[in-house]
DNA sequence: GTATCCATACCTACTAGTAGGTAGATTCGG
DNA sequence: CCGAATCTACCTACTAGTAGGTATGGATAC
């Protein structure tokens, strides 16, 4: 049961450790897997016990679903972030593509691609999240790629599912053949690639 | 005599064991992710002992390197077959795209693909199969690309190499985030939609 | 004020189970 | 007989998770 913070001033070591451990182990999640970490590895890096860590995470499957959902959340407010920017929908999809290049420079995959390679180890919680959050991420793109087509500012072929299912896919696998050389350079060229392939009116060549 | 293998003459039980492992536990390794399997899963699955196991392969990084290169191996041979129809680019691409979806048919992921999200817990051959993998891939469809393109059957956007990395990124990704939902329509899509956005001769948009 | 009470956060020390791996005996085909 | 293939029986290290205790910092009762 969730207590309503109002710890401000005095013990801040211990206020802040959920967080820590979220941000800890969410970073492991992210680049090792859900299976390529452990209690021992978090409670180790944070400087605590394997027992404080079951405090305030019962279980590995609860956190790593708090973290998952973070994580989700998260990608959600970004997007939303974008659609109140005001941008046309090719700006809009290259900010999109920043965001996963963003996650890539800080050396890791985005966290629903890693665990979507995992996906039939892990708890069913977790499977759910991940299926939403690709869901979430495609629908926000079919309409973005719908929006750019009846305003003039996109040309795809296929149909709007078709093409998002495309980008997303696109990003999350050019993330994961980047990752084992860390090549940023190859993340960005597929993901401009990609974008052009829409027909955008800055990518009109010839 | 030829002292490196020897010859399936008669008895073909025991003579079978090692590539039952390598069938097994490479199925594993396709849909659970080398930290998903244990030595364990496939000693019970094929029916015999974990000691034997470490018989025919005596660490599980050796088991994962045999699995992979295997992978690797029956992925250049489709590739040269492939180049030996003597088809057009446009084709050739199209029954590349064909050897991912035939993979995930069979409810698999493509092993380098699964593997390069848990590229960072690998023994280090492995990681270097992976790489070596995925530049062989861009090797070929870029050497592709750039025939396609050089016998005007093919108008893409960048350079060879740009595209071909746009390509293989998109198909593996397109594999992943299928995964979840084993949703073949999607994949077929996207790997459509990739295909297309080549400018390939049935693919000319106005 | 101070004594009690309670919750939080942390600890030491443990459990059962599983991981990969090994030693040595046995089985069995050629 | 030889040797590959397999077995039983084990090991050590590590996994997630638990039991039970300690220190601290408010609240509240007296």
């Amino acid at each position: 049961m969730p207590a309503v913070r109002k710890k401000p001033a005095t013990s801040k070591r211990s206020t802040g450790t959920p967080d820590r451990i979220l941000d800890v182990a969410g970073r492991l999640m992210q680049t090792r897997g859900y299976n390529g970490f452990s209690y021992a590895d978090v409670a180790a890096e944070i400087g605590i016990t394997k027992a404080s860590l079951h405090h305030h995470f019962s279980t590995k499957a609860v956190l790593g679903a708090a973290i998952l959902e973070r994580y989700a959340r998260g990608f959600r407010a970004a997007l939303a972030a974008i659609d109140a920017a005001g941008l046309g929908a090719p700006l809009r999809l290259e900010r999109y593509a920043r965001l996963h290049a963003k996650v890539l420079r800080q050396d890791r995959l985005c966290l629903c691609g890693i665990l979507a390679a995992e996906y039939l180890t892990l708890p069913a919680p977790m499977q759910r999240t991940i299926r939403a959050f690709f869901a979430d991420n495609e629908r926000w793109l079919a309409r973005v790629i719908g929006e750019g087509r009846s305003g003039g500012s996109l040309h795809p072929q296929g149909s709007d599912e078709q093409v998002a299912l495309m980008l997303l896919g696109g990003l999350e696998g050019a993330m994961l053949v980047a990752w084992p050389l860390k090549d940023m350079a190859s993340f960005a060229a597929s993901a401009r690639r990609l974008l052009a392939s829409l027909g955008g009116p800055a990518n009109r060549r010839g």
